[in-house]
Order: C-alpha cells, then sequence, then structure tokens
DNA sequence: CCACAGCCTGACCAACCGGTCAAGAAAATT
DNA sequence: AATTTTCTTGACCGGTTGGTCAGGCTGTGG
C-alpha cells in the first residue's frame, strides 16, 4: 500500500489538525463554557502549539462556531428515520433511538448546544429562525397527519417535540448528575432501560401504543 | 408607620445589599457561566462598585455556591405537594405545575444548575451525592407504592423522575429556543397550554389516567 | 537543484481579570 | 460626644487571556 507509506498531503495535514483541534474544542467548551474555555487548554488537549490553533481559526469564536455548526449537522440527521416511517410507533421511536445514540456517543456536543442556547444563541440565531424553525414546522405538519389518521392521540406538536428534546438530551446535558445517582456511569443495559423506558412513556402518552 | 421611616439596621443593609447582589448574580452566572461572568459585570448590574461585592463574598467561588445554594433550596420545597397526595395524578401532578411555575419564575436559577451540572458539579457534588440522593430515593419508594397498588404502569421510577426534570426545566434552560419558534416570549395562555400538554403526556404516559 | 506555498512556533503584547488595601464615611453602641 | 463597628470605594497589583508576528521548517512542483 503506497498510501499508507506516502507521506500525507498539504489537505490532509490541514484536515487531520483541524479534526484534532475540534475534538480538543468541544470538550473543552462543553466543560467550561466560551467563557471558561481557554486556548491555551484547547492547545495542550490537541497536543499542538497555542500559535497553531490561531493558523487554523483565527480567533476563539469561529473555533467556537464550528463546534456549534458541527454539532447542528449531526442533530438534523437524526430526524431522518422519522419521516418515512407510516406512523408514531415506528417514527417516534426511531427518533428517540437516534436520539438517545447520540446523547451516549456526542455528550459534549449537546452540552455545547445548550450552552449555546442559554446563552441566548449568539452564534446560531439564524439557524433557530431559520433552519430549525423549517424542520419543526415539517415535523409538526407530519404529527398532525398522525393525529388525522386516528394513529395517535391529539396532542400539541409542538410540546410533544419539547418533551422529546428535553428527554433525550437530558441524558447528555445531565449525565453527570445521572451517574452521580446511579453510582457510576451508565452500562449497555442501563442505556438500553433508559431507551426503552422513554420510549414507553411518550408512545403511550400520546396514545400511540 | 415608624417601620418605614427609621433607618435601616445593620443586617438589613446587608441584606439588601446581599439580595441585589445574589440578583444580578443570578442573571450574570446564567447568562455566561462561571467563566464567562466578570464580577466587575455583575458589580454594574447590582448598581455597586466591584470592590463592595468582595466585601460581602470575599471571593467570585463564594458568591458563586450561594446562587447555587439558593436554587436548589426551591428545588427541594417543589415536591411538598409531592409527598402528600393519594396518588399520582395528583402527586405528580402537583410536582409538574410546581415545577412549570419554578421554570418559568426563576429561569436564570435553572440555567446556573444546568452550568453547574455541566461543570461536573465541582461547587455542588457533595449536595448530589448527600441531599439529592435521598431525596430521590425517597420519591422511588414513594413511586413504587404507587405502582404496587396498581395506581400506575410499572414504569422504571428513576428514569420517571429524570423524564419530568428533564421537560419541566426544559421550558426554563431552552426558554429562548421556545421563545424562537414560538416567535415572541409565551403568554398565560401558552404556559397554561405548555403545563397542560406535560401533565396530560406524562400522566397518560405512566397509565395514571 | 531551486523556489514557492503551506505549515509551524517561541516570544511577545495590550487588555482584562479576580482580588487587595488603606483610608475614610456612616451607623450603632456606649 | 466619644468610640467602636460596619460599610464604602478608588486605586492598585500580579497573573492570565486572546491574539500577533517574524522567522524558521517542510514538502511539492518545476
Amino acid at each position: 500500500m503506497t498510501d499508507t507509506a506516502r507521506p500525507p498531503r498539504r489537505t490532509e495535514i490541514r484536515q487531520h489538525n483541524e479534526t484534532l483541534i475540534l475534538q480538543a474544542a468541544e470538550k473543552v467548551f462543553a466543560e467550561a463554557g466560551f467563557g471558561g474555555a481557554t486556548m491555551q487548554l484547547i492547545a495542550d488537549m490537541a497536543g499542538l502549539p497555542k500559535a497553531n490553533l490561531h493558523y487554523y481559526f483565527p480567533t476563539k469564536e469561529d473555533l467556537y462556531r464550528r463546534v456549534v455548526q458541527d454539532i447542528f449537522e449531526i442533530w438534523l440527521h437524526a430526524a431522518d428515520s422519522m419521516d418515512q416511517a407510516p406512523g408514531p410507533i415506528e417514527g417516534i421511536g426511531a427518533y428517540i433511538q437516534a436520539k438517545m445514540e447520540i446523547s451516549r456517543r456526542h455528550p459534549n456536543g449537546s452540552k455545547v448546544w445548550a450552552f449555546e442556547v442559554m446563552h441566548r444563541a449568539p452564534v446560531i440565531q439564524d439557524y433557530l429562525e431559520t433552519t430549525l424553525r423549517a424542520w419543526t414546522t415539517g415535523r409538526v405538519r407530519l404529527i398532525e397527519r398522525w393525529i388525522a389518521e386516528g394513529q395517535m392521540a391529539p396532542v400539541d406538536p409542538e410540546h410533544l417535540l419539547y418533551m422529546l428534546w428535553a428527554t433525550t438530551q437530558h441524558y447528555a446535558d445531565f449525565g453527570h448528575q445521572i451517574e452521580t445517582l446511579n453510582a457510576g456511569p451508565l452500562s449497555d443495559v442501563d442505556w438500553q432501560k433508559a431507551t426503552d423506558s422513554v420510549k414507553t412513556m411518550i408512545l403511550r402518552g400520546i396514545g400511540a401504543l
């Protein structure tokens, strides 16, 4: 394989280091917020000199913006499984499943999003007003259709969406609190149990079971 | 009324200024996190010189700790109505009601709590391990009793509690996101609708309706 | 072999931060 | 009125932060 032996091309170096920096930044921003995070700490965690960070990301805000945007992308794709579902049991069930898995694998991303929204969304306000709003109205219509078809009880679609976001993201954002009460990190079985509990309670709560 | 004419006593001055500082601090900590908040900004918002803050609260951490503790107290009292209830409809319904009202009236407090927990709870870790854990096991037993009495479906009590916390606090922590999607602040009617939606979905979700 | 563009980094800087302190004003106590 | 205690505040300080920059390094194309 000449591919592995060949020294990395310039763009590959760039991509590699950007990934390194973004991973470190996500963790630091999640644990300390924008104001509490320092470029030095991110640099140390990424194993690079601080000046190198500013070569790839001119300012702290640029770096932060990229982290938030990357998370937003992941979140949007989580609803793909919801769309082609015949009814709420499959659609909302799959959405809960997808969001719980994201909470488990990208807890830091979820936290950065929470930080950003609590901060009154100075960076992604336009995303909220355009992309997220469009996404929301689309799912509201989908839920209204399911209600009209008699597949679920006539709940308020928007508050159902809030409940879905709140319950699933809670396992990421408040993971430390849950782990403390659980006396340790959640195991595979614990996560399965959590997902099943959320699915059961919500699906029964909307009269789909 | 001689009470209002009389100059304030020593302790009254202290209490007045502490309240002023704590209110400002709650807001600033909620919007910027611990690291992003500055004593200068809190001082300006409280209308006091910065040095005066350090007279009442020696360090930034002391001030932050007081803010978090005050919130914790409010939260604990929210469950009082849950205890003497005959069943889940009244008990959990009243708990949702109380927590939704706290989310509306103390949104900043809820946010500071969220910040603290996401920050791995460096200040209130001992509270989590002692007071909150004891509180939780108590309510778990209560829910288990209701299940044994056939008043609700056999759900996992801990995940039910997480769902209650997540859904109610979401309206405070993610209030900005909700207001953006709602194209403005929630009215009295909106809040009533939200509370009813949460109550209905959760109570039906646990098979209590 | 050279030249050039992309990459790397130690040293540095102005701005800001939490916290201190001394000196005095105001209030309560005697 | 004298004294003691509490409260107030401008000025100041050491340490840290985000960001800069000149100069060196490295791999690629010609």
